[in-house]
DNA sequence: TGGCATGTTGGCGA
DNA sequence: CTCGCCAACATGCC
């Protein structure tokens, strides 16, 4: 549930909990698929220390000192803790030798985690590779809608359901538009309002929230915000489903197809 | 109360 | 091959 702002926000503060820290023990409780065994898990991260955490698309990747990676993905519901609680659907736990305990719980058991996560096939969408050049040629060669453009995490990892509207929103385009018949210049908005929205929303997150590790923060959302019936400027709010997921978006914006 | 919200995967059909 | 859509996963929340 959470988004790339609020991933970001979460390894800002993570690693601030837990830079430093060595692993006494991991265990992994149930996960349908993980990329190794609980065996190589002990032995790859056992005694190793946290040397940072950064988001990478919707993980959170956690690199030791030796450079061994171990990512989380959060999936739909997954929750981080750093205390001492016992959590019913913990996934996986870490103990470090001071004690501190790190926990991923998901109750619906689809969060995950990967030791040494092979090189992604695509960007991170605030990746200083995400080019202008790189983003247009892109959307010229696709034929879908722009919608399900930025939630497809092979062209640009990291955009969910909710930042994908707020993004459109602020760029004008109309969520169903072809990808491949949006005019350069609106092209040329798109790019910016994806690293605007982002980022914007990572520092409003840290404002009112500053040392969040978990869930998420929506309150200030524009578009994709169920409390809200109009746009900034008056706008009437319409809802679509669209690839089973509702989709916000007003007249505002233009269509191209 | 019960439908909605979320991401990913894999399968289906156009 | 490309694209849209659907189901499955499971439970807290309004």
């Amino acid at each position: 549930m959470p988004e790339l702002p609020d991933l970001s926000a979460f390894s800002h503060n993570l690693q601030k909990k837990l830079k430093g820290k060595t692993i006494k023990n991991i265990s992994i409780h149930t996960t349908k698929k993980l990329n190794a065994s609980r065996g190589e898990f002990e032995q790859a991260l056992k005694h190793q220390t946290i040397e940072k955490v950064e988001r990478n698309g919707k993980e959170l990747y956690f690199t030791t000192k030796d450079g061994t990676v171990f990512a989380l993905h959060l999936m739909l519901r997954g929750q981080l803790f750093v205390d001492n609680k016992e959590h019913k659907s913990a996934v996986v736990e870490i103990l470090f030798d001071d004690d501190t305990r790190f926990v991923m719980a998901d109750y619906q058991g689809l969060a995950t985690i990967r030791l040494n996560p092979e090189e992604p096939d695509a960007p991170d969408a605030l990746d200083g590779q995400v080019t202008l050049k790189y983003f247009s040629d892109k959307l010229a060669g696709t034929k879908a809608t722009i919608k399900n453009f930025l939630l497809d995490q092979h062209n640009l990892r990291g955009i969910g359901n909710a930042y994908a509207d707020e993004i459109l929103w602020d760029a004008r385009i109309a969520p169903f538009s072809i990808c491949s018949k949006i005019p350069e210049e609106q092209v040329k908005d798109l790019y910016h309002s994806i690293r605007k929205v982002l980022t914007h929303a990572e520092k409003q997150i840290l404002q009112s929230n500053p040392d969040i590790i978990s869930g998420e923060v929506r309150d200030f959302m524009l578009i994709h915000n169920a409390n809200r019936t109009e746009s900034p400027d008056g706008a009437k709010i319409h809802q679509k489903m669209a690839g089973g997921r509702k989709t916000y978006y007003t007249d505002e914006q233009d269509l191209y197809k």
